[in-house]
DNA sequence: GTGAAAAACGCATTATGATGCGCTTTTCTG
DNA sequence: CAGAAAAGCGCATCATAATGCGTTTTTCAC
């Protein structure tokens, strides 16, 4: 996945959750202005920045064989 | 995943591929220390930089749900 | 067991990610 | 359309990840 496509994801699952990104940003422990920059895929995160984030989301990231397609 | 789980993954691929720390790290672009100290869990890393790594042992990170579990 | 190769690590430095603040732009809602 | 809410973003500062170098420890082949 790009850092595009994360951002991408992330934004998708908090709007599914109906939630701003500033509460968002508060719930996981990191800045409105980290969590903006990242949506847009437009920054180079820590594991441990994202990590908070996906943990508020429900999500999780995962190491994986690179051919391995995406379940539907 | 953990850091410790990501660090282990990553060096038994390496080890798949009969690579040594040094070369692997030369491969990626990043320096030997901040290999060793990612393998062994204890630094936390930039999506860049784990990316790099992944990248030349085949691997790739992804978001997912935190409950899905992982394939055998 | 000995020696060499590989890996771990302490410490100082450099590069860059995260934050803080405020202003601008975009997106909703009525 | 108008106003408000949400999101985007420029810039300076702070925090910390990445590097560089040398030394120590562990691993492994003989």
């Amino acid at each position: 996945m790009t850092k595009q496509e994360i951002g991408e994801k992330l934004r998708q699952r908090r709007k599914l959750l109906r939630l701003r990104q500033r509460d968002l940003a508060e719930l996981a422990g990191v800045t409105l202005r980290g969590l903006t920059d990242l949506e847009r895929g437009e920054a180079n995160p820590t594991v441990n920045q994202l990590a908070k984030i996906l943990d508020v989301l429900g999500l999780e990231f995962r190491v994986v064989e690179r051919s391995a397609h995406a379940p539907s």
